[in-house]
DNA sequence: TTGAAAGCGCTAACAG
DNA sequence: CTGTTAGCGCTTTCAA
C-alpha cells in the first residue's frame, strides 16, 4: 500500500535518485549509460513505480493540467449540462488534451467563486474558460501567468487568447436565409440578451438583416428567457397564447429551438407548415429531432480541439502574443422551414 | 508574477510558517490567539494569498481531488458525450464534488491504459468509474489505497463500492408493459450484448418477459450494434428492409430509440401508429424529442450524487466496508406507444 | 556519466 | 499558544 518513490527506485537500482529522475525524463542532450538506464527502468517495472506528478509539479513548475471552467448558467441550477453543446465542447477538449499528455482539471463556476483561485490553487498550466462576459472579474487571471483561452465570449483584452465565430453575421444569415424563404414576420427567441454576450450579438445580427430588408423589429416578435429547453416551451406558448402572426422564428440556440418546436406542435401549430424555425449550434440533436432542425452550423469539436492547442502553442512559446481563433458558419438545411410565397399568410 | 507561499506570508504576519498554516487549517481542538489568526488573515488577505494545494497534497497526502473516468465507448472515437446519459451524469457528479470543496480530474481512457496510474500519477483521492466491465484491468485498481466506485458496472469485487440499478428488472418492465399494451412481436435493438454488460442484463430482462407470457425469442427481431444515433438509424434502415413486422420495440438507451424512431420515420413508418418504442434511462432528450419517448425512468442526476458521496463516506469511514447503491426505475409513458387491440396486426 | 544536496510549498509532530 | 524541524516525492544545479 505504501507508494514507492523514486527513493525506492533509486536503491533497488543501486543508483541515486538523481540519476533515475534522469532516465525516468531523458532530457535532450544529457547522458545516462545505456546500462544504468536499463538498470534504472528494471528496477523500476519491479518495483511498478508510478511518478508523482503532484511532486514533480512541486519542482518543476508545470502540472501537465489544463483547468477547463465551464459556468453555471442558471445560478443554483446542478445542471450545467443541459445544452449539448458543453457536452459536445468539452469532449473534444478532453480528446484533445489527452492525446497531448494533458489531464484535465474541471470546475463549474458560480458567481462568486473567482476564476483565478482555483487556478493558482491546483497550478494548471492552461485556462480554458467557456463563455463569460465582459465584466465578470477576470482581472486576476491576467496575473497568474498562465496562458488563458476565452470561448465564446466577447472579453477583449490582450491577455487573453480568444476562440470564437461571427455570432452576429451567423445570425443575420439564418434571419437572411428566413426573408429569402419569403418571411416577413419573423420572431426572435434567445436566453437574455446582456451586453456584448453572444445572444447580444446575435440580436443584433438578427437586427441588420431584417432592416437590410426593410423590414421592421417588432418588440412583440422578441422571446427573450434562458437557454434551456424549458423555457423553449414556453414561448411557444406565448406565441400560442397571443395568437401571434410571426411565420417565422430564428432562434439563438438548437435546445431553445428544439423546446419552441416541441411546445409548438403539442399546442397544433405545425412545423414548417405554420412556422419555419432555424436555430443556431447545429449540435448532433439538431438532426436528430423531430422535424430535423435547419441551423447555423459551427464546428463545435473543432473549437474545443483549437482552445487545447491554442494553449499547447502559448505554453511552447510564451512571447507569441494573442492569439484569436474564428471559425467558420454555414447554414445547414434540414426539414424545420418551409418556404412561403408572396401572396401566403 | 511569482508567487507568493505561505513563507511570505509568515514573514509579513511576523509569525512562523506553522502558525500560518495552523490559522489557515483551523484543524479541531487547535487554538490560535484571535490576534494572532487576525494579523496573518490580513497579511494573507494584503499579499493575495492563495495555497498551494499540490504542496498540501505533498504533506498531507491527499490532494480533493476525484478522477472520473469515463470510457471512450467507440475506440478511436473522440466524441465521448454522444450519449447525453454521460453529460448528465457527469453534471451531477461535478456538482456535488464542488459543494464538497473537491475539484474533478476527468479522463477519457482508452483500452490501452490502465485506469489505475493514472489516479496514480495524480494522487486522487477518489475514483469514480463508468461503465466497465468484468475483466477489464482492475487489478491495480484495488491497491492503491483510494476508494473506487464503479457506476453502472457489474464487476463484483469486495474492493469496489458500486452504483447501479436493475438492469434486467428495468428491461423486464419494459417488454412486459409492451407485452401488456397487446405487442406480440416486440423487437430488441440494442448496442452490443458483452457479458455480464449492462446490455446483456438487459437483454435476459427482455427474454424473461417474452418467455413469461408465452412469446418466442426470435433471432431476427434482434437488432444489434452500437449504442449510438446512427446505429439507431441503421437498425430502422435494417426493419424496412427485411419488411420486418414486430409492433413494437424495447430499445436498451435513449438515445439508439430516438435513431431508430427518427430512421423509422424518414421511412415513412409512423410511430406509435405502426410500430410503438420504449427506450431506457430517460435521458432528458426523451422528453424533448418528437414523439416524445416512453422509457425507463432512471435518477442520473442521483447516481452521480451518489457516487461523489459515496466516496465522501469511504474517505471518512474508512473501514466502512463495501457499499452498494440500487436506484429505482420506473417506466414513463410518454408518446411513443401505442395499444394494439388483439386482433390488429 | 553520476551523485550530493538544496529546494518547490506545505503539514504535522514535537517542543517549548 | 506558537515556533522548530523534518519530511512529502521530485527536479536540478553544481561538483566530482
Amino acid at each position: 500500500m505504501k507508494r514507492v518513490s523514486i527513493k525506492d527506485v533509486a536503491r533497488e537500482a543501486g543508483v541515486s535518485t538523481a540519476t533515475v529522475s534522469y532516465v525516468l525524463n531523458r532530457h535532450p542532450g544529457e547522458s545516462i549509460s545505456a546500462e544504468t538506464t536499463q538498470r534504472v527502468l528494471e528496477a523500476a517495472a519491479r518495483l511498478n513505480y508510478v511518478p508523482n506528478l503532484n511532486a514533480r509539479s512541486l519542482s518543476s513548475r508545470h502540472t501537465n493540467l489544463i483547468g477547463v471552467l465551464i459556468p453555471q448558467t442558471e445560478p443554483g441550477k446542478a445542471f450545467v449540462f443541459s445544452n449539448p453543446f458543453y457536452g459536445e465542447l468539452l469532449s473534444a477538449i478532453e480528446y484533445t488534451a489527452r492525446e497531448n499528455g494533458y489531464h484535465l482539471l474541471l470546475s463549474g463556476t458560480r458567481e462568486d467563486q473567482n476564476y483565478a483561485s482555483i487556478a493558482q490553487n491546483r497550478g494548471v498550466d492552461g485556462i480554458v474558460i467557456v463563455g463569460t462576459y465582459p465584466g465578470e472579474n477576470l482581472d486576476a487571471l491576467r496575473t497568474i501567468g498562465v496562458p488563458v483561452v476565452l470561448v465564446d465570449s466577447y472579453v477583449t483584452d490582450s491577455a487573453f487568447h480568444t476562440i470564437g465565430i461571427r455570432d452576429r453575421e451567423g445570425a443575420r444569415m439564418a434571419t437572411q436565409y428566413l426573408i429569402e424563404k419569403g418571411h416577413r414576420d419573423i420572431a426572435f427567441v434567445s436566453g437574455s440578451i446582456r451586453e456584448n454576450g453572444v445572444n447580444s450579438k446575435r440580436y443584433q445580427g438578427y437586427c441588420e438583416a431584417m432592416q437590410a430588408a426593410g423590414l421592421p423589429v417588432r418588440q412583440d416578435a422578441l422571446y427573450l428567457g434562458t437557454v434551456s429547453h424549458e423555457f423553449g416551451q414556453q414561448a411557444a406558448d406565448m406565441y400560442v397564447q397571443r395568437g401571434a402572426k410571426q411565420t417565422a422564428a430564428f432562434v439563438t440556440a438548437d435546445i431553445l429551438a428544439m423546446g419552441f418546436a416541441k411546445g409548438l406542435m403539442e399546442r397544433g401549430v405545425s412545423i414548417p407548415k405554420d412556422i419555419s424555425i432555424v436555430g443556431f449550434d447545429d449540435v448532433y440533436l439538431a438532426q436528430m429531432c423531430y422535424p430535423s432542425l435547419t441551423t447555423v452550423h459551427q464546428d463545435i469539436a473543432q473549437k474545443g480541439k483549437l482552445a487545447v492547442q491554442c494553449i499547447l502553442d502559448a505554453l511552447e512559446n510564451p512571447n507569441a502574443g494573442r492569439m484569436e481563433h474564428i471559425l467558420p458558419l454555414t447554414l445547414t438545411e434540414r426539414d424545420s422551414v418551409e418556404e412561403r410565397s408572396a401572396g401566403e399568410c
